[in-house]
DNA sequence: AGCACGCCGACT
DNA sequence: GTCGGCGTGCTC
């Protein structure tokens, strides 16, 4: 918009009537999932003028040679945006937009959020399925002309036409197929009458045909307690209205929580609205589906193991308005319910809700963004909160609520702290369990009880090393030690698909005495079989749970006391509710603890907590037995006690001189190449540029680094990172949006930006 | 992301 | 002299 043409435009205001003479410029503002970043205006031809809208996707010309790309319209204005010749929009690819205004409103956010281009957002948002309208096809319908009855041709047709033109005109549109059925006909005369203008033909996508989900049998609400009444009580008063208010439900392990969440998704349904429930990935079990299915009749539930017209179906069915609750993983946050209600984020702490690929958001985060924008409640709901939330709970922006006693008053079961460091002194004693914890076990299964150890370490043994030489075995492309899997006698990368046959020697000096230690869960399974010969082991681990329904296969397994012993990693710490178990092992807690994240104590806590919860949940009671070498650690401590309160005290003040979240923002860059020179280089000329840019900005944003990430080197790629930290988040986004750029990218060096990570590997 | 443009070295 | 290497920059 040039100076000299502004007066111009605002003396000659056009009379009403003119207005639309005035609007001819119509302007497309397109945005694309690959290739360019920015936001590019092109015209719209009178010809596209009805069948243009935002959100859909459109075919435009693009660069020099004007070859055609797919794009999404994100906006139309009326008067030209952009000062030089436009380029025409070549067609409309959409017939309904695939993104609502209110989807358009959040991937925007989302795109100045996580610093990524709002295409690569709406493209990473939509499924594949989709974009693709898999599981449809194009069909060809015929119907009556509206104006043959005034046609004269009309009058004088052969029986058989007028025939066929009676019944197209009392169905609704039909196939040509469906048609000669249902007038008894050939094609012929069908032809005939297309010809003479009097059927005409439309196309329509439909739905292929579909097997349902089989409805599960009913089932009734249960009775609250007093305190998952008083947490709905002080929910409803924010439900059915435009309110945006969240609530922090902070209930104990097997307070009850899930119940409180649907009598709140029940009020949300009468009136009128939908509801999202998230859950973390692993919880997104059959028991959950089931437990949901149970309650709500419409309902779509979006699991992984969905094809993609599966997931084009259900979003079909969500965007109608004909689903009232829809509950799935991390991108079910972007469900097209036409008149959101409420979000509930159940295990709001839990990792599974960052996606670690671009766009890296948080659905948490995304869902309170949702909520601003559509003016309706979230629910966050966790045993262990992540420090975030807490600390907004605590500084009044979330309403915290607490339901502090189990259901049926079940006391929380009491734990046990095992020293390790003394039971290394325990010459006679090889292996992963204590004395302690196998006498619980025994106990435990004398008694008929089932047991849980948790190892979160996959595979036998976790690192081989030659004890003459000193040689570890590492990952030629990663900088990471090979894990033993004895199942396929193979060496592997848990980071990458390398594997060698594990070796009898030495590699390097050939001695024979390759030591192969540390623990991982198939060892643990090992030591387990060999001292509880007589009661049954099922190992759960992503290797022994590869297969689709194997997870369900083993809960059900365990469910049916078929199993007496239940180990291994984290994916038996979340959402489990067996009342038989009667004993909780944790192998070693502080396996989280030394690693080089802020979080680490943070995250010991919460999968202690969280495995602990696992047992007590039945009359017969529990016991936890927690091996450790750091019994003193205050997230160990704290744990024990069950006592959330007290490590959130103790750990905040940690963070607050370092201005870690909660009490900063934080950015994470990765620079990353083939050549460790090279990523370096650029890393540090990177770093240089904000730091300069830093000084020119209000106080208070630090550059650190770059420096070798933890993982120095991932699938050949040397990794450098570096944290750029400051008290506001938007000067901490335009400080790295404005350094983009200013330093060139070397063409094999690749570099990634995590807004507010949760990873620092 | 492509694709053209442009500025350098090895060749008929 | 020209062909083609890829580093740079632009695309409404």
């Amino acid at each position: 918009m040039s100076a000299n043409q502004q007066p111009t435009l605002f003396d000659l205001t056009p009379d009403p009537w003119q207005v639309d003479a005035a609007m001819d410029g119509l302007v497309a503002r397109i945005v694309f999932a690959q290739g360019a970043e920015g936001i590019f205006d092109y015209r719209v031809p009178d010809a596209l003028r009805t069948s243009m809208q935002t959100g859909k996707r459109v075919r435009v010309p693009w660069g020099r040679t004007n070859r055609f790309v797919e794009g999404y319209c994100v906006g139309i204005s009326s008067a030209p945006v952009h000062d030089g010749r436009l380029k025409n929009v070549e067609s409309v690819l959409d017939a309904q937009p695939i993104a609502s205004p209110s989807m358009l409103q959040l991937t925007q956010w989302m795109s100045e959020h996580y610093l990524t281009a709002w295409g690569r957002v709406l493209e990473a948002v939509i499924p594949a399925g989709v974009r693709h309208q898999a599981g449809t096809r194009e069909v060809i319908l015929l119907s009556v002309a509206s104006d043959w009855s005034s046609s004269e041709e009309a009058k004088k047709l052969p029986s058989k036409q007028a025939a066929i033109l009676q019944v197209a005109s009392d169905n609704s549109p039909l196939t040509q197929k469906q048609l000669c059925l249902a007038a008894k006909c050939t094609s012929g005369p069908i032809q005939a009458l297309r010809r003479k203008g009097l059927l005409i033909t439309t196309k329509e996508r439909v739905q292929s045909t579909w097997d349902q989900e089989s409805p599960e049998p009913e089932s009734a609400a249960h009775e609250l307690n007093a305190s998952q009444q008083a947490a709905l009580e002080t929910i409803e008063r924010g439900l059915g209205g435009d309110s945006h208010e969240v609530y922090l439900l902070h209930g104990v392990t097997g307070s009850g929580k899930t119940e409180v969440y649907m009598r709140a998704i029940e009020q949300v349904i009468a009136a009128g609205r939908q509801a999202i429930v998230l859950v973390p990935e692993i919880s997104l079990t059959p028991q959950t589906c089931r437990r949901f299915r149970a309650r709500f009749r419409t309902i779509a539930v979006l699991h992984s193991h969905l094809s993609d017209s599966e997931r084009h179906w259900h979003w079909q069915q969500i965007s109608s308005g004909s689903i009232h609750v829809v509950v799935g993983a991390r991108s079910a946050v972007f469900a097209p319910t036409p008149r959101l209600g409420l979000i509930v984020i159940d295990e709001e702490h839990d990792a599974s809700f960052k996606q670690d690929s671009v766009p890296r958001y948080h659905a948490r985060d995304v869902a309170l963004q949702r909520a601003a924008l559509e003016k309706f409640p979230v629910i966050l709901g966790s045993a262990t909160p992540s420090l975030e939330s807490w600390h907004h709970a605590r500084t009044q922006t979330f309403h915290l609520i607490k339901m502090g006693v189990r259901i049926r008053d079940l006391p929380l079961p009491p734990v046990d702290i095992v020293d390790l460091r003394t039971m290394a002194f325990d010459k006679k004693r090889r292996g992963s369990i204590s004395r302690p914890l196998e006498q619980q076990m025994r106990q435990a299964l004398k008694d008929k009880g089932q047991v849980i150890l948790l190892l979160n370490r996959r595979g036998y043994s976790t690192h081989i090393q030659c004890p003459a030489c000193g040689m570890v075995l590492r990952c030629p492309e990663c900088d990471i030690a090979l894990t033993h899997h004895r199942d396929l006698e193979q060496a592997l990368c848990h980071y990458c698909d390398f594997h060698r046959p594990a070796p009898p020697r030495c590699p390097d000096c050939q001695f024979e005495g390759i030591r192969y230690s540390g623990s991982g869960t198939q060892k643990l399974e090992a030591e387990v079989q060999a001292r509880f010969p007589s009661s049954r082991c099922l190992r759960m681990d992503s290797d022994s749970m590869k297969r689709h329904g194997s997870h369900e296969l083993a809960l059900t397994k365990f469910r049916n006391g078929e199993v007496d012993i239940l180990l291994g990693t984290q994916m038996i710490a979340k959402g489990l509710d067996f009342p038989n178990v009667t004993l909780v092992g944790v192998i070693n807690a502080d396996s989280a603890l030394h690693l080089p994240d802020f979080r680490a104590a943070e995250r010991t806590f919460q999968l202690i907590t969280q495995v602990a919860g696992r047992t007590g949940r039945g009359d017969r009671g529990g016991r936890v037995v927690v091996q450790t070498c750091q019994p003193d650690h205050p997230a160990v401590q704290a744990a024990a006690r069950h006592d959330y309160e007290q490590f959130a005290a103790g750990e905040l003040p940690q963070r607050e001189p370092q201005g870690y979240p909660p009490f900063g923002h934080m950015v994470r860059i990765i620079v990353r190449g083939p050549d460790e020179k090279n990523a370096l280089q650029y890393a540090d000329s990177w770093m240089e540029s904000l730091r300069k840019g830093a000084l020119a900005r209000p106080a208070g944003i630090r550059v650190l680094g770059p420096a070798p990430a933890p993982i120095a080197r991932l699938r050949g790629l040397f990794r450098f990172h570096a944290l750029v930290q400051g008290p506001d988040a938007d000067q901490l986004r335009q400080l790295i949006r404005d350094s983009v750029g200013q330093v060139k990218l070397p063409t094999d060096v690749q570099s990634v930006i995590d807004v507010d990570p949760t990873d620092m590997l």
